[in-house]
DNA sequence: CGCTTTGTTCATTATATTTTGAACACTTTG
DNA sequence: CAAAGTGTTCAAAATATAATGAACAAAGCG
């Protein structure tokens, strides 16, 4: 079955693939998104599937990682068992839900490494110890900013 | 031939090949910047495909990336006809530099986009029109936000 | 000049990522 | 409980991306 997509839905698509590619998302996802944001009405798996023309798969893959950061949600409509998704538009909430998913696990990370580095540059060789001492250093103020800058542009998306 | 690395270059190349999967850039950009980055003299190309074991290829690539949006700069070694590169530390260079080369392209063709949009909209039935003009702003609105987010990040970055 | 060294380009190859679709597990329904 | 409907998983196929290395260009040097 094929059903085909307005302009104006598929230029909304294209932006939103886009912005999954900057992302290091899959391009599905950003289809999916695009989709569901110019949606009026929730759809469900299979009107996504035919309205992009991507596999089962594909849809159910991509719906699960937009929720896992709470970019889609599901709606209940009563006396259907399917399940439907509508996009989350609040900026504020798809920013949080992507940062503790994808950013923070990275930044956590990056703790255990800095400690890991200071505990190696002891095996340097003399005369480049204090080079490679100051390197670490700058490495943990680009880390201390990084985690400083966070919250401050999370709270520049103050209103939704 | 084959040189190899100390487990501190290991360890910091490590850090930075993670940095590039998150920026989409390639592998070898984030070993080259890492292997800069921890050394304490300049490197010129063979240097820096011994230590990586990488090819040739790659290496000029890479660094031709780096260069591009100046996270690395070329030395001059009088009586030696090599290039010879540094890593630039400065993080508020790179990061705009790689605004303005990467980031910045993006956003620039986003304002065509939105035009493009407003007229499409037209096009669509009566009793959609409303629900997609909301979301046309909607739209405008994140992109109003990431304009003036942009440059506030880049003033936090303020002392090198 | 001819020879060597250095760096770039780009078609091919290798690798990593994404998509597909068939098999499966649940639920609901008649 | 059989049959149909819905959603998930995952091995295999398709696709996209990056790395390789040989061919080439440019520059220094005798």
């Amino acid at each position: 079955m094929h059903v085909s997509l307005s302009e104006l839905e598929q230029e909304i698509i294209d932006l939103f693939v886009r912005m999954a590619g900057v992302l290091n998302l899959p391009r599905s996802v950003g289809e999916l998104y695009g989709l569901l944001f110019i949606s009026p009405q929730p759809l469900c798996i299979n009107d996504c599937m035919q309205k992009l023309n991507i596999s089962k798969g594909s849809t159910s893959q991509g719906l699960k990682i937009l929720r896992s950061f709470g970019a889609v949600n599901t709606v209940y409509i009563p006396g259907d068992r399917r399940d439907f998704f509508e996009a989350e538009t609040a900026l504020r909430r798809i920013v949080s839900g992507f940062v503790s998913e994808q950013v923070r696990p990275h930044l956590e990370n990056g703790k255990e490494r800095m400690a890991r580095l200071e505990q190696l540059v002891a095996g340097e060789s003399p005369e480049n110890r204090e080079f490679c001492v100051e390197r670490i250093e700058h490495l943990k103020n680009w880390q201390r900013r990084a985690g400083l800058l966070l919250p401050f542009a999370m709270n520049f998306i103050k209103p939704d």
